[in-house]
DNA sequence: CTAGGGTTAG
């Protein structure tokens, strides 16, 4: 708690603010309340601070969009930043163009050089190649894109929008270069699955930290090649590189690939044995927990899997579902519904398609029909969400139903079957299952569907 | 207040 012994002046607030409690929260609503109370509720210099507090946590509250409504001049280009920077990292960043950016500009706000960059990262999270090529130009218009920062956030901007070719041209013509303007073009090659060209860069590289050696890894170990992931972390090792989080999943991917339970217990005794920047082993992140539960799965240690979900002290929706389909894989169908019946009565995350993916499959591996059934009818009902032709195709062998028309009747029988659509996903269906006889039959019949 | 790597879907 914060104990008010005295009035607090105007720059004691100040350095409340600015003072960090050790906690991270900072009881900033209470200190906002002391603002108001004390008359200071326009001062720019305090507004400022409490943006910069409000805008730091995710999702954006609502107070910050007051707070910012309380300057009594246009706020300064700090203010507009943060928003931007908010909006962008709350899901939302079609706003932090459209109103603040947009809007900045239009107001003639001078911008400053943080302002574009976050501007370009919004682009980037809509994909939008038009604004962000338009802001690229509009900083060689105005002076600031002399600036390797900006230049990075632009070239990783191509990036996202699957513009490779551009990113080469921007990197080739920057005059100044670091580390991260290395890595991100590396990173994109990498993502074209130009491993290569990627490791020929890698390897011209002035500079290599974690990120560079990391980016490799995962390249190699999502790209066919897990013994060259492997490779790479050794080497980034005798280099005295130190690994994190991110090298671990990447080589953890390489493990599952190489299907070695002797290479995964390695690897996953590697980041037992070493904490992390804040004193946490890496198997503690819900990262590597995931990736460990998903690499024992598929070296083909249900045992080892089951140990790690179980020590993890935060599951995310993806842990659950890889334990989930762990289970199902490996025959064990009762235990998947346990596990999802308990992932329900927990209630921190809401199982999605891939849940009951996991769920209706591990079903059908261990003849459980009418659990299955019942879980295709939940994932429908209780929650909403629609069956993708995986779903169906999982049901269809689950009944062990041959003919398209079966699966229709079952579905109407349910009261699945209530629009027009559903006859896609049944064709769907069809051509998962390369069944093209009947698929040709379904369309002759319902043509009116299409 | 600015840039680059991450997990689940037989």
């Amino acid at each position: 708690m914060v104990c008010y012994s005295h009035q607090h002046s105007h720059r004691s607030l100040f350095r409340l603010l600015n003072t960090d409690d050790g906690t991270g929260q900072s009881h900033i609503r209470e200190i906002h309340a002391q603002v108001l109370r004390l008359g200071h509720g326009r001062d720019p210099a305090l507004l400022t601070s409490l943006l910069r507090h409000y805008t730091s946590h995710t999702p954006l509250p609502p107070a910050s969009t007051a707070v910012f409504s309380q300057f009594s001049t246009t706020p300064p280009a700090f203010a507009w930043n943060l928003m931007i920077r908010a909006h962008t990292n709350s899901g939302d960043p079609f706003v932090a163009v459209q109103i603040y950016f947009n809007r900045m500009v239009v107001l003639g706000i001078p911008i400053d050089k943080f302002t574009l960059p976050f501007a370009v990262k919004a682009c980037a999270a809509i994909f939008n190649l038009g604004k962000g090529k338009e802001i690229h130009g509009f900083a060689i218009k105005t002076g600031f894109y002399d600036d390797v920062f900006l230049q990075n956030t632009i070239a990783h901007f191509y990036l996202e929008c699957g513009d490779v070719e551009s990113v080469r041209l921007l990197f080739d013509r920057m005059p100044i270069k670091n580390v991260v303007s290395w890595t991100t073009l590396v990173s994109g090659l990498v993502s074209l699955g130009n491993l290569e060209d990627a490791r020929e860069l890698f390897d011209a590289m002035p500079v290599r930290n974690v990120v560079s050696w990391t980016a490799m890894i995962d390249g190699y170990a999502k790209h066919g090649k897990p013994e060259d992931a492997v490779e790479m972390f050794r080497t980034m090792l005798m280099e005295d590189v130190k690994p994190n989080e991110f090298t671990f999943v990447g080589l953890l991917i390489a493990c599952a690939e190489l299907g070695s339970l002797e290479l995964g217990r390695w690897a996953h005794n590697f980041a037992q044995k070493h904490p992390n920047s804040r004193g946490y082993m890496f198997d503690t992140d819900i990262f590597v927990g995931t990736a460990l539960i998903d690499m024992y799965s598929n070296v083909g240690s249900l045992a080892d899997a089951v140990k790690v979900f179980d020590k993890m002290p935060v599951r995310s929706l993806a842990t659950w579902n890889s334990m989930i389909t762990s289970f199902g894989v490996h025959g064990q169908g009762r235990e998947a519904v346990d596990l999802f019946l308990k992932m329900e009565k927990e209630g921190n995350v809401t199982p999605d398609g891939i849940t009951f993916k996991a769920v209706i499959c591990g079903c059908l591996r261990d003849g459980l029909v009418d659990e299955g059934c019942k879980m295709f009818e939940n994932m429908i009902e209780k929650y909403s969400i629609e069956p993708t032709a995986d779903h169906w195709s999982c049901l269809a062998q689950l009944l062990d139903i041959e003919d398209a028309n079966q699966i229709r009747l079952f579905a109407e029988d349910r009261r699945f079957w209530k629009e027009d659509k559903k006859w896609k996903k049944l064709m769907e269906v069809l051509v998962v299952d390369r069944r093209g006889d009947e698929l040709k039959k379904l369309v002759a019949k319902n043509t009116f569907y299409l």
